[in-house]
DNA sequence: TCAGCGTGAGATAACGTTATCCCGCAAGCT
DNA sequence: AGCTTGCGGGATAACGTTATCTCACGCTGA
């Protein structure tokens, strides 16, 4: 690791930063004056407000939002906790999107997939004081945020349910995708189908493994041993992908719960990742530069974005409406891993 | 897009949030003893901070950041100016680690690659007084910051330099990664090397491709026509890649300069990725389960983020003190795609 | 000529914290 | 006993805004 110190001296100490109080000196006029051109009252002279927009860029004063915040009572901010920033995240960005259409600024902190830390999270949010929280939640209990949600907290749940309160939740149609991946590789001549996917102690994973069981019990195919949700781990996924593809009656194609498991698998198979079918819960940026491209069920991250920011906003402008859930439907992707025949 | 409408008639309107006065008087004491239990002085007594304790948690008390900030006069919290929050964002995540384990939060927001979002998003975080900012630069001036910077604002650019005002720095060593991906292929057996890569107007565009003409031309190869870089758009890197691979003597290896292009040009060489030596610049998660796995450079995003507010705790520390850029190694990782052979 | 009125701009009080100052009280010293 | 010392804890003034109130001024209309 290389340091290039530069030659020049850096910079001058730190010197105070303007406030409205300095912009007022500068342009000779009253403070409230300065606030009324900056906050565009159109009840200020054209001359005056004019010498005091030459003062504000001499200074380079910008106004205080922690004062405005404090002062106005709002924050026009909303929190999104979401799981990892780390990881591409395409709900985040649509709320990104939705909020700052609605003149709302995001506070994005990353909960880590823990659930101390989604609490510190949420609750340094809270501190905050953001006009709402959007989050994708981890915890199974949101107790601690009873109450917050009493005094009007609109909080969105997304991609699933909060725990212990009732909130708002936009989440996406895990049993329809379920379906349609199944139906897509029974279309295709698939008689055992396995599914591999999250713990059911996480809500998707839950939706998803029952949805998959209906689905298998529907069609009359095989049950024993084609069913393998569990805790996420490298170990447990290729434990399962040996029990689902090896025996007297293996399966010819897979169904994964969710992208992290889907990757796993696809990392297990390898070379062999054309010999069997597999649908993938939930789309990822490259899954169309794969050979063969990954079939995959996306869900539709604008729409959840959106809708989000939706739901929060109507929530702090009628506390007192019902709380709501909205379901956002699925979309299946054939890109050939889907369609891939059994071999005979 | 189904909606479901809870049984229960919601939540009661938003009654206003507890602040300490609240507290104190919940308590039977005075509010500057809340003020000291909240922040833990030592001064006041075991059994009147249980009390307050009691009250604060009876409340639901949580205090008002905002509050605390402006009478503190500083924020706990850096900014974190990012070109896509929608991305996979590695240095993002260490960042936050790196903050949070120094005390601070972090804010992050998108500058979805447009300079004047950038300019917006800066502003922001300015206004909310952050103590400092991590930037991964997008505009070519940053003039606008020359205020904030002589006031003394910790600003560090990440990838890339800050254009037209002096700040600290941290960017991957650029020269020697992309010497690497030369010396692996030339090593391999490649002497017609090509290279597709970002516009030369953007900093690491320029580097990356001065050091590959100086690797062709120290090695005495071919120059003509294997230099390519340029806007990104699908189309650009199609025609590019069309010239490297056709002609009399088509390049038999590729390094691509950054991770859009490399996926670009994975997506157009379809099924013929395997026919084509490749060395990506810059890693991504699913590299390694592409068939052939991607050799890339890799650049270090922990130590990228670390270093990061390593140097705006520095600068926070001591204002004065010179600019520094600091240059953080690359390391080449193969598996695979780099190690091709070219056809006989 | 003067009441009446709209209009632009200043004084002042919040918003929810923390820092400074000060005071009352009990213990220890002469 | 009188005085200092120490220490727990309360009043009050900031921090940088905005909202409310007030006021001075110039104009119209009878």
């Amino acid at each position: 690791m290389t340091e290039r110190v530069a030659a020049s001296s850096g910079r001058s100490g730190r010197r105070k930063r303007p406030t409205m109080l300095d912009v007022a000196r500068e342009a000779g006029v009253a403070l409230r004056t300065v606030s009324r051109v900056v906050n565009e009252d159109p009840t200020v002279g054209a001359h005056l407000a004019s010498r005091v927009q030459a003062a504000i860029t001499a200074l380079g004063y910008a106004p205080d939002e922690r004062a405005q915040q404090l002062r106005r009572g709002t924050s026009g901010t909303v929190g999104a906790a979401v799981r990892n920033l780390a990881d591409a995240h395409p709900v985040l960005s649509a709320v990104d999107h939705a909020a700052r259409e609605a003149g709302l600024a995001v506070l994005a902190m990353s909960t880590e997939d823990d659930e101390h830390r989604e609490r510190e999270a949420v609750m340094s949010m809270c501190r905050r004081r953001v006009d709402g929280i959007v989050i994708e939640p981890i915890g199974t209990s949101h107790d601690y945020l009873s109450g917050e949600l009493a005094a009007g907290l609109p909080l969105v749940a997304v991609d699933r349910p909060t725990g212990g309160v009732e909130a708002d939740a936009v989440l996406s149609d895990n049993a329809a995708g379920i379906g349609m991946a199944y139906r897509q590789l029974a279309l295709h001549g698939h008689r055992r189908i396995g599914y591999i996917g999250d713990d059911e102690r996480i809500f998707t994973g839950r939706e998803r493994a029952a949805a998959f069981r209906a689905c298998v019990a529907a069609s009359g195919g095989p049950l024993d041993g084609m069913t393998h949700p569990g805790v996420f781990s490298p170990a447990r996924i290729s434990a399962a992908l040996t029990a689902v593809l090896t025996g007297p009656a293996p399966a010819t194609a897979l169904i994964t719960g969710n992208v992290e498991t889907t990757i796993e698998v696809l990392r297990h198979l390898g070379a062999d990742a054309g010999r069997v079918a597999l649908v993938g819960f939930d789309d990822f940026p490259l899954a169309d530069i794969l050979r063969p491209g990954l079939t995959v069920v996306a869900q539709n991250s604008a729409v959840i974005g959106r809708t989000a920011i939706d739901l929060l906003v109507a929530r702090s402008a009628d506390p007192a409406r019902p709380v709501q859930t909205v379901t956002v439907p699925v979309e299946l992707i054939p890109r050939g891993s889907g369609e891939l025949p059994p071999p005979d």
